[in-house]
DNA sequence: GTCGTATGTCTTGTCACGCAAGATACCTTG
DNA sequence: CAAGGTATCTTGCGTGACAAGACATACGAC
């Protein structure tokens, strides 16, 4: 099993990379939306969901997460045991419940808009 | 009806436009794909084929056909008549046909990735 | 005739953001 | 104690969409 450690070079001339723009902000809140997650969890928590199709680094990541804290679209909670590594706890505000409504909207649209363009052929 | 000429402010709080990162390319070639059109046809072409859901300016559009002439993707004619402005028209090259295949390919898989991930609820 | 508007091309500068690479620290296992 | 897994954060780079502006030709209205 390849450990998030590991950093999976991310292929430069592949246009993934351009692809999350947009995206990963969506697929953050998405992933919070279950309940609370810390930073590393979401890494591993994508991988695994998406069976690798969708991957980030941590050095991606913990600006996204800064981004939406200071947006308000989640809180923090810092968990730190007496034994162990400190965790930083991310969970969904309302305004991110929201937030991620209106990115789960936006995306369909552009998705359909996509399929309908590229559609193959099938007219209508 | 309206003119591409009267630039349509694209919202900036939106993630349209980290949307079309990536995907422009893939949207110029597809577009070139049934014979060769010139960059301001490209523009009111996209708008009416999309019902407006996916523009794009002007001043986006140059760069990518340049970076797409110099890739060896399109092949560049002009067209000068005694008469009129003059044209610039563009066609698809070979290198750029299989460009094409390969960012539909690319496109899907991440449109199906983000479908499973993003998937009503329904589980497994 | 000239003013506005549509057609058509191109360039400059700005800004956002994904990412590689590196730093730091703790814990476990051999 | 040395590796390697867990966990966080920062710096610097490159890419690319876009607004704004410039320029030129044509055509209509006034």
């Amino acid at each position: 099993m390849e450990s998030p450690t590991a950093r999976t070079e991310i292929r430069k001339g592949s246009i993934a990379r351009e692809l999350r723009r947009g995206t990963l902000e969506l697929i953050v809140l998405h992933l919070l939306e279950p309940g609370e997650a810390y930073g590393y969890e979401i890494v591993t928590k994508l991988t695994r969901e998406t069976q690798g199709a969708l991957e980030v680094t941590d050095g991606t990541l913990y600006p996204v997460l800064y981004r939406l804290e200071r947006a308000g679209f989640v809180g923090v909670r810092w968990d730190t045991p007496e034994r162990g590594v400190p965790r930083k706890y991310y969970q969904l505000t309302d305004a991110g419940r929201q937030e991620l409504h209106a990115l789960t909207t936006e995306w369909s649209a552009f998705a359909d808009a996509m399929a309908r363009l590229l559609g193959t052929g099938h007219p209508r």
